[in-house]
Order: structure tokens, then sequence, then C-alpha cells
DNA sequence: ACTTACCGTAAGACAATACTTACCAATAAC
DNA sequence: GTTATTGGTAAGTATTGTCTTACGGTAAGT
């Protein structure tokens, strides 16, 4: 969750979406330096949200459907859950609980 | 989306979860102050997360489901495309595309 | 073996962000 | 009108996070 919260990890992790590339590659369509890539990609690495294998001398990365899922899964419990309150909170406009 | 980078920001749309509460309430509940509570409360509801209402002197926060909706349905997109591209990794592994 | 290409990590500079204290406005109660 | 409660905003500090430069390490090519 804390890796999306930075918007160049978020286009990077949509450039993965169209297949794997590799860290220079990124580099070169991104107007930061490689090793800014990196550190980006390693988090989302620990975020789950990508996976990496070495090709060569050179490693592709992608994305990880099950770290996507997981995040999918969440923001629907979240929007039924939010869903609930706002129909609860809609019954009893004027709540004034206890402190 | 940025709005959900921060740990805090995330604890307290959890907590808006069980209903509408005022800003006093948020900032016994959590370990920062007041005025900390209401930068974070202007962010989630710049990103129409959280709506507001005065209720004599107080605010009454609480979750926008049409908001939490806007996120499940962005990654839904996400899934249903990391599962495409995916797939189309799996049929070539050895992607080596010209520069 | 030497060179080239590719990439990760460390350290420090720099920027963005979160937090606190101090102040002011609005409502409610008296 | 005065006081008490509630909360938004401003300014400054502190923390966190992002970026770059410099370095080392591995694999492929000659």
């Amino acid at each position: 969750m804390d890796a999306l919260g930075d918007a160049t990890r978020r286009a990077i992790l949509e450039r993965l979406l169209e297949g794997p590339v590799a860290v220079g590659e990124l580099a070169r369509e991104f107007p930061i330096s490689r090793p800014a890539i990196s550190q980006h990609l390693r988090i989302l690495k620990h975020a789950h949200l990508v996976t990496d294998r070495a090709v060569g001398t050179r490693r592709l990365y992608q994305v990880n459907p099950a770290g996507i899922e997981a995040l999918r899964t969440h923001f629907d419990w979240l929007w039924s859950h939010a869903l609930m309150a706002f129909k609860k909170a809609a019954e009893k406009p004027t709540t004034k609980e206890g402190r």
C-alpha cells in the first residue's frame, strides 16, 4: 500500500502491464536515473507487486498478479464496508454518541 | 491514491468505517495532535475519500462510498490487465524486444 | 584476460511531508 | 456579553523519502 504512494512507482507498475521490462529500458523511458529506478523496483518487489528474474546480464521485472489481487480484494472489502457505514449513518443522521 | 500513501490516513479511514466521527474524537484515539488529524482529513477530503458536515460546533467526517468505489474500479482494471500481462509473458518467456 | 554492458547498493544532498505550537473563527451555554 | 468547546489555518521544526554520484560485481563478447 505504501508502495503505491509514489507517482513514479505507479507509472512503473503500469508500464510493466505491457510486459516484462529490463531496468535499463525503464531508466531510458523515465526522467530519472537508473539507480532511482532500481530503488523503486526494490520497493515494489518487497510489496510483492512485481517479480524479477535474471536473463543474461539483464534483469526483467514484471507485474505479480497475486500481489495486485491482494489489493483488489482489500478494496472490495473496504468498499462493501464503506457502503454499510454510509447506509447506517443515513438512518440516524445526527449521531451523537456518548464520549 | 497519494492520499492512501500514509499509514495514519489509512487508519483514520478504517476508523470512519464504523460511522461518522468528529475531529476531536479522532484526536483522542490517535497518538497525534488534533491539527495533525485535521490536516490528514483535509487530504482525505480533497481525494474524495471522505465527506464532512457541521453539526453544531463539531464537524463529523465519514467515508465517501463513491470515492472508495473509484479506487475499487481502478484496481479491478489493474488486476485484469496484470493477468493479461502475466499470461502473455508466460507464452514467450524470453522476451528480447528490439531497442 | 580484457573490455563492454547491465545492474544493485551505499552515502550524502535535496525535497517533500508529517507533526507541533500558537493563533483565530464559529457555535452553544450561561 | 462572556465563557467554554470545537476545529481550521499558519509557521516552524523534524522526520521521512526521493534522487544523484560513486563504487563494486556479474555475465557476455572479443
